[in-house]
DNA sequence: CTGAGTCTATCGATCGATCGATCGAGAGGA
DNA sequence: TCCTCTCGATCGATCGATCGATAGACTCAG
């Protein structure tokens, strides 16, 4: 076999179709009620299979929960480090990654409500994994905050509270975006890497940021 | 009877004592593991009490939720109104606005994570009441956001998303704080009054606050 | 081509545990 | 005798998870 499917716990492959349906149902749950406030029952309902069915495509609720977390800071990590890996510029690698941030907090807002909100429901077992990728993505944002110091472009009063300032302000975007609203997300975007740049304190005038190539990144790898 | 304690749904008095007991181990227990993560025996336990006494104390488990909500809420706008009122300049009300937020949401994190992150817990019959209060509380920094606008103070790119930045980006201190950390609360104050107007843009030299009295009055509302 | 065997996908029924909430009873002070 | 406070016992409902069974598609030896 040189081509594998989503396997469950046995690895045994399966219905893509099936499965991915379980995963969107189980996003727009989590995301809406809460891990917790989502009983198996609904989550089967809402992939239209029976509870027993679904079990045919999972591990335990949590290891489902585990694995949309999973993949979700993989797919940001990888991203992060893609819009960031040649540009020299500390205040261009700030701009991809708010852009990033916010570009994918909006379009795919019941995903990342999930990852930002639910890593409480971890048993202890697998939170440290969990916030290990986070951590990793967020040191990312902390090395072109801190190379942006270094060369006197940013002037933040303190480093790893505008880090955490930042990130809060740039997330809070899937709590409240909605595609009918008044702005594009590209004109957010734009708004969101002013703010940011004001937040740290940027010196001199910023030039105008072009978004477009972090964009065309999140439509490739956030296509399904 | 001239003087009301702590009542049930019976209008019955109770000790205060425990009632507040109760009240303490709910929002521990709501902002560690979430409403619908918190079982009455988890409560009860925290409480010292049996599950049965809890009822003694309680409505339903969702209508001590909403007055956790209501309390922390009606305090908040209170002190808003307060922090604002005799102030004429605008960049004034909006670091007392910061300096109320922060302080707040750092010495009363459980409570305030319990507030911002719980809503979807709440029923249709309770939700729309305690998004009023939030909203009122909102309206209030719009005001100064955008009286600081009309002025020519500030410059955000546009008011509603600066708005909305702003708060994330404030309330996010009750989901990193720690006393023990490197930053005394005045100094984390200090540092987010300075990101606040940077991210909005303020124009010209700022002068330094004075966060002294917005302290006190937190200091004078959330004694208990 | 056929028939037995294998594998995937599905479900109704049901497990023990826990959920939120209530009951009646009792203890103790006013 | 009331009233406040407390609890063990228990209610029906729902929880997450598993069971055995079944239908259908595919595999492969005869």
């Amino acid at each position: 076999m040189w081509l594998s499917g989503p396997v469950n716990k046995s690895g045994v492959e399966m219905s893509q179709a099936t499965a991915r349906r379980v995963r969107q149902a189980a996003i727009e749950l989590f995301a809406t009620r809460g891990f917790h406030g989502t009983g198996i029952r609904d989550l089967a309902e809402a992939a239209g299979l029976s509870s027993a069915t679904l079990y045919h495509y999972m591990g335990t609720k949590e290891e489902l929960l585990v694995s949309i977390m999973r993949a979700s800071l993989d797919r940001l990590v990888t991203a992060a480090c893609q819009v960031t890996a040649d540009v020299p510029d500390p205040i261009g690698r700030v701009t991809n990654l708010v852009a990033l941030h916010v570009y994918t907090h909006a379009e795919q807002q019941l995903e990342t409500r999930v990852v930002d909100g639910e890593i409480r429901a971890l048993s202890p077992e697998h939170r440290p994994r969990i916030i290990a990728l986070r951590d990793e993505y967020e040191a990312c944002w902390q090395s072109a905050i801190d190379d942006g110091c270094d060369r006197g472009l940013l002037r933040p009063s303190s480093r790893g509270v505008a880090r955490l300032a930042l990130l809060e302000m740039c997330s809070g975007i899937a709590r409240w975006y909605s595609p009918t609203g008044p702005f594009t997300l590209d004109e957010l975007a734009e708004r969101y890497v002013e703010m940011a740049l004001g937040l740290l304190g940027a010196t001199g005038p910023v030039p105008a940021p072009d978004l477009a190539p972090v964009r065309e990144l999140v439509a490739a790898n956030w296509s399904d």
